[in-house]
DNA sequence: GCCGTTTTCGGCCCGACTGTTTTCAGTCG
């Protein structure tokens, strides 16, 4: 039982209870020790069985969740959760995904008229029988129709990557209006959260009407779901959800601060300004007693008046900014400027689709010093992998360009060698051993046990030419879960045997996770941030893994290649 | 259900918008 399946189980028991009606505050409280233990860098397990230590000292978590923590640990189930299911079917959950439909409609619906599912909705709107509950109407008989099909798509939320597109387009698509003054985009986007549930746009205009007439005619526009004085929003073709917000000059800091979350930061931040006589809203900061306007122009501004530091959007998650804050070592942030080499690449002689000499090329373009080549072993076989030969063939080849070629730029020979689903490495020891760089990783056996997976990894990681594990949970982001690994012993492993772990930067994987990156820096293991290129565009991607390491709270030197290779080199075991 | 240099009880962030109302509840972020 990890912390992820804990924290999964609370959000459902907050689900259950909320459209229960119970207490709101109660059901906060789960959702918080979800969150909480989700983002925790450490194995709840582990706390739970050292006597030395008690997960009430979590904040977040009193001696009930405790306790609940401890029941699914021992047991694999939670009773209260069992019970809650029993009262009611796990398909009423998705009622609530239909905009509009909140725990209250929801609850409406399921008692009145015994709707249970998205389809026994859809069938009761199209009777027409909705319209008759109290508190409802045509209007929101015709809303929820409409919403349905939201409800069941699969996927919600968009890759980073992908809102990212769409958020440069709004942008300028909006910067035309000759009224704007300001503009940016705040929520989950701006947080650089793996995917993002919808964009929040916030702009600052002498002409509110014009701003929203122009985001009327937004080309990829769907439906318009709201526009009032100051809000406007907007379902795009996909589905999703953009909001608008124009607000004034002097609010805009506080609106931006207001509007990027998250929802904890915020909640953090206004006990803050309460206790010291102040308090804060999206157009704000205000003296309690006089209503006075203390700031908002500015975020920094906002934060000041609070006597806090302007956290960078990526940290305010409500994990241990504010922590770090009073103690005054808030990190400094990795930046893209800081990366020196690229670790992960492939080329034609795989499945890749550009040269060697071509993305040495582009690598240096992009400002980066070194970059290993490395192309998949022979067990990949639908890429075409390496034989011991070809890999051999291959690194005489990057020793030529390397004497060849004068310059300060440096390519490593490296290979990401797969780690078979027996357990051992795809290529000998004696092959590994002339490589300057070993990355391994799992491709095949991806449903296997916990167990097995683990110790898959675990041999590799004691395997003395293995240099860093790749994309160590497999995840593919809306499209396949991390598969099962104890990532504990992994990275337990890896801080003995000194390896690197790899926080793969394409725009689906981002694996390791935000959290995960926290829990290798807390050990002490460097992560190596890379682009697992595929072709001259695929290095391009750096800048998500950045991001994602940001919000783990890494440095430069937490990263291992914003190092020179020289450094590196020792690092990693090389001579 | 959590939490405590105002507290072990009584708080727990706050405002915009919509639809159904006729002063407000529900939803959302």
């Amino acid at each position: 039982m990890n912390n992820a399946k804990i924290a999964a189980a609370f959000d459902q028991v907050a689900d259950l209870l909320e459209f229960k009606n119970s207490n709101p505050f109660r059901v906060r409280a789960y959702r918080k020790a979800a969150r909480v233990v989700g983002d925790l860098p450490e194995a709840i397990s582990d706390i739970v069985s050292d006597p030395e230590r008690s997960l009430t000292d979590i904040d977040g978590i009193g001696k009930d969740l405790a306790e609940k923590c401890a029941e699914l640990i021992s047991t694999g189930h939670l009773q209260m959760l069992d019970d809650l299911l029993e009262d009611t079917p796990r398909t009423v959950l998705d009622l609530m995904r239909v905009p509009g439909l909140g725990p209250k409609k929801a609850a409406a619906v399921f008692s009145e008229l015994g709707v249970a599912s998205l389809p026994e909705l859809k069938a009761a709107c199209e009777a027409q029988q909705v319209r008759g509950l109290k508190g409802f109407g045509a209007k929101t008989e015709a809303s929820i129709l409409a919403g349905i099909e939201i409800a069941s798509a699969a996927n919600q939320r968009l890759l980073w990557a992908e809102a990212d597109a769409i958020a440069e387009e709004l942008r300028t698509f909006l910067a035309s209006v000759e009224s704007l003054e300001q503009i940016e985009l705040a929520g989950s986007y701006r947080r650089g959260k793996d995917t993002v549930g919808d964009l929040d746009i916030l702009v600052v205009s002498r002409d509110a009407a014009a701003v929203m007439d122009r985001f009327a005619t937004y080309p990829d526009l769907e439906s318009i779901i709201g526009r009032g004085d100051t809000k406007m929003s907007i379902r795009l073709g996909n589905g999703f959800q953009v909001d608008l917000r124009v607000v004034p000059a002097e609010s805009f800091g506080a609106a931006l601060q207001y509007f990027t979350g998250s929802k904890d930061h915020n909640v953090i931040l206004r006990g803050k300004a309460k206790q010291m006589g102040l308090k804060i809203n999206e157009y704000g900061v205000y003296r309690t007693d006089t209503d006075e306007y203390v700031a908002g122009r500015t975020e920094a501004d906002v934060y000041r008046s609070l006597g806090l530091p302007e956290f960078p959007p990526e940290l305010r998650e409500a994990r241990q900014e504010f922590e770090w804050a009073e103690q005054g070592d808030l990190p400094k942030l990795i930046e893209l400027d800081d990366m020196r080499g690229d670790l992960h690449m492939h080329t034609t002689a795989t499945d890749g689709t550009a040269s060697i000499d071509e993305m040495a090329a582009a690598a240096q373009a992009r400002g980066l010093s070194y970059i290993a080549i490395t192309d998949h072993s022979q067990r990949v076989s639908m890429a075409r992998g390496l034989t011991p030969a070809r890999a051999l063939e291959q690194w005489a080849e990057i020793d030529r360009w390397n004497a060849a070629n004068k310059s300060r730029f440096l390519i490593l020979k490296g290979i990401e060698c797969d780690i078979l689903e027996s357990g051992g490495l795809d290529l000998p020891d004696d092959v590994l051993s002339q490589a300057d760089w070993v990355m391994a990783s799992v491709h095949y056996g991806q449903k296997q046990s916990a167990r097995q997976i683990t110790d898959r990894i675990l041999g590799a990681i004691r395997n003395p030419y293995v240099s860093a594990i790749a994309h160590p949970t497999g995840r593919l982001l809306n499209r396949r879960e991390a598969y099962e690994v104890h990532m504990d012993e992994v990275m337990q492993a890896a801080a003995e045997y000194g390896k690197l772990l790899e926080l793969n930067a394409n725009p689906h994987r981002l694996d390791l996770n935000d959290v995960d990156c926290a829990a290798a820096k807390k050990r002490g293991i460097p992560i190596v941030i890379s682009t697992d290129a595929h072709s001259i565009d695929g290095l391009d991607v750096m800048r998500f893994g950045i991001k994602q390491a940001r919000r783990a709270g890494l440095t430069a030197s937490d990263v291992a290649n914003t190092q020179t290779w020289a450094q590196l080199k020792k690092r990693v075991g090389r001579s």
